[in-house]
DNA sequence: AGAAGACTAGACCGATTGGTCTAGTCCTGC
DNA sequence: GCAGGACTAGACCAATCGGTCTAGTCTTCT
């Protein structure tokens, strides 16, 4: 969830960096351009070269990187795992480590990029389809654990269900406890 | 959810109303003063008399409210139930009726009203006890199940968690089958 | 070198923001 | 009736908002 300093970002990445964070922080509405501009350090005729209708256009391209960066966190978490609890349980513990560094003050990633934007049919769709690439991305490591495609779309949609209302919770707690217990709060009873 | 009209609502009460639904439905950045006035039929200067803190009041006020709301609809769910599964059950078939009836628009209540706001301690103080209220309310029902403390406490949460995340994925996806289906999500694998 | 497009820079703009404040009207108690 | 407080009403304000636009500089290609 941060960007890879290997590398001097582009213009267009520091924008999205920049307004991923905020976003994240703030809340869409919560978070101006000025200060997007500012963290980014990026004068204003930039951001609308790249980003044509603005901050809407920044919305759908922070959903879009937030999803690639949460699908790579899940691949990481699932790879090597024996199972889906062991994935999942390692994906929950290295959210909760996001979490405490993040000093607690964020929104949830996925949520809080992916449902809070513009109210625009254009972000919507892109927010939806960044949604469905993570669960389908979840869900291919159940079935790569032998789990029908059904059974390993529900256990990724639950998974992501109670990321959210646990990293929610977390956040208003100011600490990473349900997180890291989430697996069992999930399987201590799925588990069959 | 809806304000019972059989009494003309005090101003107060009206700008608490169309506060709590405009920040449902805009989320509290999104929503300007302006809107607020024009829905409630109240002059400014009204507003900072009753809420001299002026909008974080307001935001206060109506997670207060909201949280005596759910409180409501988790105790008439309960009412009659003969155990946690079936209470929570009606619990989501309320909220899912609920969430038909706001059209599929207005961010989840409970999170919605609690979880986005003001940035200040006050407000945050304010959320944090109105949901320990919602938590406190519904884990009643499960000690009068006979559940333990801690059982009760942890499936009022566990609820919680999904039913958050279960509304924003509805939410997203135009229809209220993860909230219809959130018992079986939850309670396919809890029940014992 | 020159042309064209990509990209940066920041001034400008009308609209909206939430809060302040003055001037009333209404209500209650003496 | 009068005084004081509760409450309504809306003008005013500085700041911020996101978008537009002009004027450059940089890069690439011929």
């Amino acid at each position: 969830m941060f960007p890879a300093m290997s590398e001097e970002p582009t213009t267009k990445d520091r924008l999205i960096f920049a307004a991923t964070r905020l976003f994240r922080q703030r809340g869409y509405d919560g978070t101006g351009l000025a200060e997007v501009l500012a963290e980014a350090g990026v004068p204003k005729g930039s951001l609308y070269h790249h980003f044509p209708d603005g901050k809407a256009d920044l919305a759908c391209a922070a959903a879009d990187w937030t999803a690639s960066e949460i699908i790579r966190v899940i691949d990481d978490a699932f790879a090597g795992a024996p199972d889906w609890r062991h994935g999942a349980t390692t994906y929950c513990h290295k959210m909760a480590k996001l979490f405490d560094i993040l000093n607690s003050a964020d929104a949830c990633p996925i949520f809080g990029l992916l449902f809070e934007g513009p109210d625009q049919n254009k972000f919507r769709a892109h927010a939806e389809a960044a949604f469905n690439r993570i669960i389908a991305g979840a869900a291919r490591h159940g079935e790569a654990f032998g789990m029908s495609v059904e059974a390993a779309h529900e256990a990724a949609e639950t998974l992501m269900i109670g990321f959210q209302g646990s990293w929610t919770l977390a956040r208003m707690r100011r600490n990473a406890t349900t997180l890291r217990s989430l697996p069992n709060r999930l399987y201590g009873a799925i588990a069959r």
